[in-house]
DNA sequence: GCGCTTGATTTGCTCGGACCATTGGTTCAA
DNA sequence: TTGAACCAATGGTCCGAGCAAATCAAGCGC
């Protein structure tokens, strides 16, 4: 390549001019999950921040309105309130999720799978790894589930939360907050499909027992094999909505 | 219980006061997402919408901040810019997981997990969907992969690249953008212990094959069983790592 | 006529200042 | 002691102005 031919030789890479607020922002995150501060800690407030970064209070807000949807920060009004330091929780993951996939037009086929990737394989590790408190919410969980027989929507609630109690029982975060994000959506899309009848809730009661039933000998392999078919009936159930979108408020 | 015994009997519930910018992103937001709004599409200019909704500039920007973070608009300066209706990508959601699981002081052992749990799923549903495409890219990071063994960091990169490939392969937007979200810090913080030597290098390549070949065969119990077993190997390598936090710029 | 320069235009970006609304503390009188 | 009125600190909101980048169009020189 003779340096005559073409005259557009990258000398100087991409130029992209850094926005006042977002320079911010990122040192801001960077002093949040560095520095160390302590959750519930508070940062400056946005005058003091204004003060001593040079910049306007807009660009100081925009700044802290991208942290905020990141949920490394919350804000509070009045006195004594500021911008507190805060942790993405499993809510900030479900709201960016639901975004994600609205945005995508995802189908509930979509997200079907992704419960059947997720939930055997956390049903093992709930398997091996479960305490004495995870078990007890998970019985708590099952003679709720079995209460609300004859309520649909309420056996869908309690239903979601069964789940992601094995989730939390699995201890890993991450999965657990992608099940979580996936949960409510999933649901709400299979509620009258999967529970419609009293004999399909009363069959979810009862597959549900005998994972717990696993979980509780601590027999990884048996709550894996029996989640993976507890999803594969409830595929069969959704059958009818596949492909469907997901666009509802 | 009597009416008299408790004075905290909630007869109208929690007041939230809505904020101005959160009413407008809500709002921005159902119009993109249910609206039909072409990908690409300009929305009002800033100051339109100023005029339209009665809220002040910086309001308005603050709405449009939050909506850019959750990937539905990017916004570009000069003429003819404008903010542009854009849908979340696997970026936007990866720079979300990373907060997240920085935030959260994940380790590395917990990342891990999440790919033993997505990567063999991941390759069975490769094997049962890849198309002629899916395979002639896969077949060539494969032979980018046999190149770049002399090169850890090459090496490493291209890595990343074949298992995201797959992940396109299965055909499944939602759990290829969990995988990417985590496959940079994964690959990142194991590159030295996994394809520390030739000799590893060469057995990630050994393992690689026979995955493709499963994938080509369309044999998705063989691709899940290689996989999980390249998965098994890869802890066993990482395993010094483990419990290490992700804190690192 | 062709190509480069120059200016105008549209758009987001940044600033400054002011005032409002909410929250919690403080003071003071009954 | 208790209740109400007031004060202070903080985020929320507004207005107006000018700057900076990207594009287009007119004009100029060759």
């Amino acid at each position: 390549m003779s340096d005559t031919e073409r005259s557009s030789e990258p000398v100087v890479g991409r130029i992209s001019v850094q926005k006042s607020y977002e320079v911010l922002a990122d040192r801001l995150r960077e002093t949040i999950l560095t520095g160390s501060l302590a959750v519930g800690s508070r940062l400056p407030t946005e005058r003091e921040l204004v003060s001593q970064t040079g910049l306007s209070r807009g660009s100081v807000r925009e700044a802290l309105r991208k942290l905020e949807v990141e949920g490394l920060v919350k804000t509070r009004l009045g006195r004594l309130g500021g911008i507190i330091v805060s942790r993405p929780g499993n809510d900030a993951m479900a709201h960016f999720v639901k975004q994600f996939v609205r945005g995508r037009r995802l189908s509930l086929r979509t997200l079907q799978e992704a419960r059947e990737t997720l939930e055997p394989h956390l049903a093992q590790m709930a398997a091996e790894r479960r305490t004495a408190d995870d078990l007890a919410v998970l019985r708590q969980l099952n003679a709720e589930l079995e209460g609300a027989l004859g309520d649909g929507e309420q056996f869908a609630a309690v239903n979601i939360d069964w789940h992601n109690a094995i989730a939390t029982a699995a201890r890993n975060d991450l999965l657990s907050a992608f099940l979580y994000s996936i949960s409510y959506d999933v649901a709400v899309s299979t509620i009258r499909a999967e529970y419609d009848t009293l004999e399909t809730r009363q069959a979810v009661v009862d597959i549900h027992t005998r994972i717990l039933a696993a979980i509780e000998a601590g027999d990884g392999a048996a709550a894996y094999r029996r989640m993976q078919r507890h999803m594969q009936a409830t595929r069969a159930k959704t059958k009818a909505h596949e492909d469907e979108d997901l666009q509802s408020e």
